[in-house]
DNA sequence: GCGATTGTCAACCACTTGGTTTCATGTTTC
DNA sequence: GAAACATGAAACCAAGTGGTTGACAATCGC
């Protein structure tokens, strides 16, 4: 009914929200939109030591969220977007959710709040009673 | 130049992100779409005890997921889908990278070996001499 | 009132995260 | 060849995660 173009138990998914769940990795993330940067680069605005940087980095690369490419001795890091992709088509199946179809569940409670009858979860009914 | 619309150093979106980077909590939210459930609900199908399933309930309440509403003995849990739709605002400032843009650093990146002048990074000039 | 249901809390555990510092390694420059 | 540069790797640490178990409290149905 829901989601049916990412499944649910989808480990490409846990690496990729929990990349982007440090603010650090997504200041990379931004840093790497529209063109390719170093690892000195990426890691100089982020007011932590290099190695923090270079490890908030391979965590995107898990995620496949950032792909290296070795040129002598600098590390050119570029966005891979792909899974970002992915994770909006996730996001996508909650829409409708947000968009208002949450408003029919108010409805459908408000409902059952004014008839008694209609047996479904016996603790709303109970709700319904208490308020009245 | 890009999320303009959702701020990078955002706690919110780093609970939200968090609170979406595990299985569990992924399925309860799709089990949250549609109609309110208590715990027992929410934690029955999810192979785990009920502890370690609430606590994961409390992660999404932190992140605004969830808000949890108590009746008499159980605690009705309902989806929150505003922050869903910030996070989603946020993945959307990327869609562009996602949708080709990044064809235009190929194109960058090519015109940049054909022409060893224009004084970009160093390094790629470096990697242009390289390959010629 | 009793027993079953629903859920909390605290303690505990193994593992991960996010950060540091220090030292080592390959690369470029002069 | 030496110095400066870009990065890796290892050891370490504090805090957080994800899970368990066991004891406890409130509430509902009978």
């Amino acid at each position: 009914m829901l989601n049916h173009m990412v499944p649910d138990r989808a480990p490409g998914l846990d690496r990729v929200f929990h990349a982007l769940a440090h603010p650090a990795r997504r200041a990379i993330l931004r840093q790497l939109c529209g063109r390719e940067r170093n690892l000195s680069e990426l890691a100089s605005p982020l007011n932590m030591s290099f190695p923090a940087a270079t490890k908030h980095v391979r965590v995107l690369e898990r995620a496949r969220l950032v792909r290296r490419r070795i040129v002598g001795r600098t590390h050119l890091c570029r966005l891979q977007p792909k899974p970002l992709a992915q994770a909006n088509t996730w996001l996508e199946g909650y829409r409708k959710v947000w968009e208002g179809n949450f408003q029919r569940l108010d409805a459908l409670l408000n409902e059952l709040k004014s008839d008694p009858n209609p047996t479904p979860h016996a603790s709303v009914r109970r709700q319904a009673k208490r308020q009245a």
